[in-house]
DNA sequence: CATAAAATTATGCAAATGCATAATAAAATA
DNA sequence: TATTTTATTATGCATTTGCATAATTTTATG
């Protein structure tokens, strides 16, 4: 009903309309990011974007959806760029927690743009539902990895026995604080722009997520 | 020239006009939390003050103004909230340190109110010099007080040697940590209504500093 | 090619917004 | 009490903003 989606045989190229979708969708992170929320007008986006205003009316319905869509795709992003690291298999366990917490201490996730976005956003989170859903649902995914990737490496080093409840919640805990340890991390290293600090922050991170995990993160 | 404080003998009391621009600074803010910055217009904050919109405009001269003054008074809010506990001389500085973080990871630090406006604020500071500045000070303000309070419980404790450069080190890096951890647990804890929710981050945070610092922060 | 559908622009409007300026009230002062 | 400052309201204006609606162009389709 939505789209023609199985309609003929297709081309595996993107529709036209999707691909505009997607410009606009760019457009409004590169707007938001550059004047602010506050000043990211429909009008404003769609000269980023090269079109008329209109056109987001008719891509998006309204400011609000497009705004949404926008916080979608941010945390889409994200998430993407530090999944990519732990993908390949035949790392250990260890190793790929490792990676995962330097992705999330180093760039792309940790750079002024993403960051600024970032926040634009989060205030809407608060007043407006389908913005907390959103939310809700990427640190949702961005838990559930976590946890995994803590459990699989307290268990390939023997830290704790597999399937007991305590140590469930031990990698729970263990989620929230790697979690929050990053996230402040992640804030502090957006504000100060010299590199070198930059560099220092993902020392100091896995050293710290060493000492709260109990295991060498350090490498 | 800014304003006759030193003529006559003063009453201590405040003028008339510091009490009124105080009510502006919290309908302000409260403003703000209510409706967010986007819809925090100068008419709006007007009402929430019982006042009229121009008197905006003469106490604050304009409306970024009237947001930098909002900003820097809620900074100092939460500073003072935090500083509080930790004033009474007679506690060991373990014990100071202790609370210090706890306090950091309760109310009325930890609220949907205080995140609410510490992000609405948040997108400002990478754009308005002024409100970057704000943001800085209140950072090393509190950055300072953190080391304070580690180095002391350090050294107390007999965990560090005075003066050395490498203790100050070691304190300046786990200043950074224990800010991170804090801040990014502040962030989780705020989204999360579920108060017992909010008591296990204080347990949690707690044991997170404890493996940290490497003394027991627990109580 | 013709025609229908999709994509895009053009135009306009009503409401909101920040700010200015004048008018008025309240307070201080002499 | 008279007068000057200070505090506050009232009014208005130019601009911006989101959205609607119609017109136009482009693309797909029979």
């Amino acid at each position: 009903m939505l789209k023609q989606q199985d309609l003929k045989h297709q081309r595996p190229k993107r529709g036209k309309s999707e691909i505009r979708k997607d410009e606009l969708i760019e457009a409004t992170l590169e707007c938001i990011s550059s004047e602010g929320l506050q000043n990211a007008t429909v009008r404003k986006v769609a000269e980023y974007a090269g079109v008329t205003n209109g056109l987001i009316r008719f891509h998006f319905g309204s400011k609000d959806q497009m705004i949404q869509i926008a916080y979608q795709r941010l945390l889409e992003e994200i998430f993407q760029s530090s999944l990519a690291v732990v993908t390949e298999s035949q790392l250990l366990p260890r190793e790929r927690l490792r990676r995962f917490l330097k992705a999330n201490l180093s760039s792309p996730i940790v750079t002024a743009q993403t960051v600024i976005l970032w926040a634009n956003f989060l205030p809407l989170t608060y007043k407006d539902e389908e913005m907390a859903r959103i939310r809700r649902e990427a640190y949702t995914k961005t838990t559930a990895l976590f946890e995994e990737l803590i459990e699989a490496a307290l268990v390939d080093e023997g830290k704790v026995g597999v399937d007991e409840y305590c140590s469930k919640q031990k990698c729970r805990h263990l989620a929230i604080k790697l979690n929050s340890l990053i996230d402040g991390l992640w804030l502090e290293g957006s504000t100060a722009d010299n590199s070198p600090y930059k560099e220092e922050l993902v020392v100091i991170g896995l050293d710290a997520a060493s000492d709260l995990v109990g295991m060498n993160l350090r490498e």
